[in-house]
RNA sequence: UGGGUCGGCCGGAGUGGUCGCUCGACGGGAGGUCGUUCGCGGCUUUUGCAGACGAGAGGAAAGUCCGGACACCACAAGGCAGCGUGCCGCGCGCAAGCGUCGGAGGUUCUGGGGCAACCCAGGGCAAUGGAAAGUGUCACAGAAAACAAACCGCCCCGCAGCGCUCGUCAGAGCAAAGCAGGGUAAGGGUGAAAAGGCGGGGUAAGAGCCCACCGCUCCGACAGCAAUGAAGGAGGCAUGACAAACCCCACGCGGUGCAAGACAGAACAGGAGAAAGGCCCGCCUGGCCGCAAGCCCUCGCAAGGGGGUGGAUAACUCCGGGUAAUAGUCGCAUCCUGCCUCGCAGGAGUCGGCCCUCCGCUUGCGGAGAGCCGUCAGAUAAAUGACCACGCUGGAAGUCGCGAGACGGAAGGCACAAAAUCCGGCUUAUGAAGGCCGACCCACUUU
C-alpha cells in the first residue's frame, strides 16, 4: 500500500479551513480534525509537529509513524475526507503499537472509515 | 616493561526480513511529428505504472559567533540606536577565537598557624571591564533584608504593689508579677546573608564609644611593558549579592540575505493604496528621486525662476494568478579544463556492478592493477525511513549449594542531534569497540 506525498495537503489556507470548518476529537496522542470534501476522489492529510513535542529529530520521528499509521489503513479509509492529525506531546516518545492504537479509535469514532473496519493484514 | 586512575584528541554503531518516501535515468503505455518496404522505425511531449535499476543527513547538519563566494540596495556621509568582543603579557589568526605558555586578582578545596577574625603554602575552577552613574530583583524563614531592624533578652525611669524585713504599731525600708515610656545590636532565635573580628577598657546595660592586633576604605613614594603589587600616611569602618537583568565604559562593524535575486510576464502597466511624499535608513542631521499637464499672480529682454490653484499622475508600497503557467521554473548540486559559451565535449576522482590479469594462501576468500557500464543528497507542511527479529550491553526474579559460589537470564540502556545557496573557521552537545598523546600512582627489571 503505497502512499505518495500528493496526497499530502500543503497549503496553509487548507489546515486554517479544516480547523474552522471541521470538527475534531483528541485523543491521548493526537488530535484529529477532519472536513468533508465530497468533489475528492480520494482523501488528503496534513500532519502538525509542534515544537512542544522536542527538537527536530523527534517531530521528524513522529511524522514518520504518523504516515506509517495512515498508510497501514489507507485502504479503510473512506474517499471524499480532509483531515489533519495533529500530535499531542506524549506521542514523543510513544510506542508505536500504542500511537497505532489510538489513531485508529480516534478515525472510527469520527467516521473517517469505510465500515466496520476488517482485520489487520 | 606491565597494570591502574584521570584528562585531552581521533573515531561516529552491527546483521537480516517485510513494507514505504524523494530524486535520477531506463523500460512500457498514450499523444504529436517525420519516414515507411504498412510489419514498423526515428525524434519529441506527456501521463500514470503497487515495473526493474541506482543514489539518498552530520561531525557537529545545531548555535548562527566570525570570514568569504554569490545577489540586490543610491558605493551606502556624520551621529544615535543595534549587533559583537571584554583581566594582562607573549604566540597564532583578517576575525570569531585558540594555547600541556607566563603572570595578576577572585573564588573554592587541602594542609599549616591562630581563641577567632584572618594569615601563609599548594592544587582546582571561571565570558575575569564597571555594583560609591542610575533603574530593577533578592523566594522562604525572620521583629527587622538595603535612606536597615527592638521579637525574646538585658538595663533605666515612672505607676503599681504580691510579699519580705524592721518597728516605739504611727509607719519606714526592700521589693516579685503586671502596665506605660525610654536605652541597648553583647546574648538567643531565623536565614545564603543580620552592619567588621577577637581581647581589653568603659557603661545603668551596651555600643569603634575608646585602645591593641587582624581585616577594610581612601591617598600613595616606589616597582612592573601591563594586569597589578606596594613602603608609608590618613580614616573608626563607609561600599550585601546579581551586570549570563536593564545599563554604563572601551574597542570593532555599509545594509539586507537564496524568503537574495532572475524568468514565465504582457511593464508603452491587472487591481488596490499612496491626496506629497518616498528612498539611503530603525531614528535625527544630511543627501538622492518625486511633487505632471492646465490655469492665475509675480520677477526676467529671453531661456527660465518663485508663489498659488489644480488634479490623482509620480516616486514608492501592497495584493492577485483570470490569460500564460501550474504539486511554477531557474538560482540548485563531485571537481577541473575547453568551446562552436550556458549545455555539450574531454579528463580526473568517489561509490557500485561485471569481467580480466597478478600476488598471498586458510581453496574461496583477501589484496593490487587494467578495462567497460552506471552513479554523484537536493527536499520545500520539507524525502533520506517505519516496524519486527537477532545482536551488543546489562544483570532482576528464581533454582542449586552449609558456604564461597554456580546456573539462570527479566526490566532497562544502545548518544547528541537532522541538510535547506555554497565553502572555510569557531563554539557548544554527545555513545561502543579501538587508536594516539599527556599527568599521576603501584609493581618488577636494568643502570
Amino acid at each position: 500500500m503505497r502512499l505518495p506525498s500528493s496526497l499530502h495537503l500543503k497549503e496553509s489556507r487548507d489546515f486554517a479551513r479544516i480547523k474552522e470548518k471541521g470538527r475534531s476529537q483528541a485523543g491521548r496522542f493526537f488530535v484529529l480534525a477532519l472536513l468533508r470534501d465530497e468533489t475528492l476522489a480520494d482523501f488528503r492529510f496534513g500532519l502538525v509537529t509542534s515544537k512542544r513535542l522536542g527538537n527536530a529529530v523527534v517531530r521528524n520521528r513522529v511524522r514518520r509513524q504518523l504516515r506509517e499509521i495512515i498508510r497501514a489503513h489507507r485502504a479503510e479509509i473512506a474517499p471524499g475526507w480532509q483531515f489533519v492529525t495533529i500530535a499531542r506531546w506524549r506521542s514523543a516518545d510513544a510506542p508505536f503499537a500504542e500511537m497505532e492504537q489510538d489513531w485508529v479509535r480516534l478515525a472510527k469514532r469520527q467516521g473517517l472509515f469505510l465500515k466496520p473496519a476488517p482485520p489487520a493484514p
